[in-house]
DNA sequence: TCTGGGGTCCTAGGACCC
DNA sequence: TCTGGGGTCCTAGGACCC
């Protein structure tokens, strides 16, 4: 039997979010930022109606900001997240299986649909109910395969004539719509593909489903031809309900104000470390890998620029915030430069074990093990449970040794930005 | 003054083994 | 005398995604 996919995608989410509670923005364009003020990352459709671009920094736009009245917000996190679950529950009300792709993103498996039901119509009712349920504008896009999903998402998008529902299982329909996408619209197509792409002639969507594959899987990946195949209707990617398990955690940031000494560094590290191994004690997993990374700011060539990193082995896979941050301590002082303006620094964590399937090693000692596991399970509580907060003596604020109440600017759980 | 923060996969090349 | 070649693992870097 043949697959059916549809993806649905929140319209501008973040900012619709913002929306959702302020009516008086209705119509009034409305901007998202990143971290720190930074970057616009999400822009209401009046706000793309003037011309505004994703990712461009805010510094760069002031003049439109206060010409336009337009209202910028800083990113709510747990706001988004919190929308993005009551979009997904209802999604998961009306089909068996779901892929919750992205947090405004979700592919459903539509191929045991009721073939009296038109599917155009049942994207129709997934808008509909969506809408009635959160509040939150949605596109769908239905296809044999994911790429062609994405692609009609793009053109329900696109073109308002569709109503927000666009249904590509007849293939005439798909090279319709691939004749007058440009191809670094397609899922997968990115700047550098583009600029080779378009040096071969090829520019839309159409031209590269009719290429040969074998051809570009030569000249360019095995990446590239699975799109090919998926754009010509056969499907090389499956539905993923359940997430795999990360490989890698990253916790990093800009620093507000720069650091200049090697204690107000410390202080960033030692709370990455702690967030990264937060996540890590979430998904039940140990790391035996961390890497520690400091730079200057790379857009200012007026001053000296440094950037390095570390990585480092633990003995034995961890997920206790002590011993990865002092593990992170040691690789900090190994790569610190005085005399710079550094602005960003960061923790990684990789090669991750179960948690709960770790062989012993010979040496280890299982009762200091299983206390640190009480530990950390007791910090996490406390932590969540809105109480206070519990920390190490490294992330400053304190003085004192052991673990000790911190600011909680950073122990929100961010997903990744759209 | 002011430029995000996460993730994934693939490939190429080197080390090493037999 | 004969100095190969295939497999695997690891890593760095590049490309993509949201």
């Amino acid at each position: 039997m043949s697959q059916i996919f549809a993806l649905v995608d929140c319209n501008n989410f973040y900012a619709s979010c913002e929306k959702l509670f302020a009516p008086r923005l209705k119509n009034v364009p409305v901007l998202v930022l990143s971290n720190n003020d930074g970057c616009v990352v999400a822009r209401s459709r009046e706000a793309k109606a003037l011309g505004i671009k994703m990712g461009v920094p805010v510094f760069k736009i002031k003049q439109v900001i206060t010409k336009h009245k337009i209202q910028v917000f800083s990113s709510n996190y747990p706001l988004y997240a919190d929308m993005s679950s009551r979009v997904i529950h209802t999604l998961e009300a009306l089909v068996p299986r779901v892929e919750v792709y992205s947090i405004d993103e979700a592919f459903l498996d539509l191929s045991g649909l009721d073939k009296r039901f038109s599917l155009e119509d049942f994207g129709k009712q997934v808008k509909a109910k969506v809408d009635k349920d959160t509040g939150i504008q949605v596109c769908v896009g239905i296809a044999p395969t994911k790429t062609l999903a994405k692609l009609a998402n793009h053109g329900a998008k696109q073109y308002p004539a569709t109503g927000g529902v666009v249904d590509l299982t007849a293939r005439i329909r798909q090279e319709k719509l691939m004749a007058i996408t440009p191809v670094e619209e397609v899922w997968g197509v990115g700047r550098q593909l583009t600029k080779r792409l378009n040096a071969m002639g090829i520019t839309t969507a159409l031209d590269l489903a009719q290429t040969d594959p074998q051809q570009i899987r030569n000249q360019f990946s095995i990446v590239l031809e699975r799109t090919v195949h998926e754009l010509n209707g056969i499907a090389c990617l499956e539905l993923e309900e359940i997430p795999a398990k990360r490989k890698q955690i990253i916790s990093s940031r800009s620093f507000g104000q720069v650091v200049t000494e090697l204690d107000g560094m410390r202080q960033a590290i030692a709370q990455h470390a702690t967030r990264a191994a937060e996540n890590l004690r979430a998904e039940e997993q140990q790391a035996k890998v961390l890497t520690v990374f400091i730079q200057t700011n790379r857009f200012k060539t007026d001053q000296p620029s440094y950037s390095n990193s570390a990585i480092g082995q633990l003995p034995e896979p961890s997920n206790d915030s002590r011993v990865l941050a002092r593990l992170a301590m040691q690789l900090l002082e190994s790569i610190w430069r005085d005399g710079y303006r550094y602005n960003k620094g960061g923790v990684m964590l990789a090669d991750f074990y179960d948690q709960n399937a770790s062989q012993p090693s010979l040496f280890e000692d299982m009762t200091k093990k299983y206390r640190s596991k009480k530990l950390m399970a007791a910090v996490d509580q406390i932590n969540e449970s809105g109480l206070g907060t519990v920390t190490l003596a490294s992330q400053g604020n304190c003085n004192c040794s052991g673990l000790i109440p911190m600011d909680t600017s950073m122990r929100d759980n961010r997903p990744s930005l759209v």
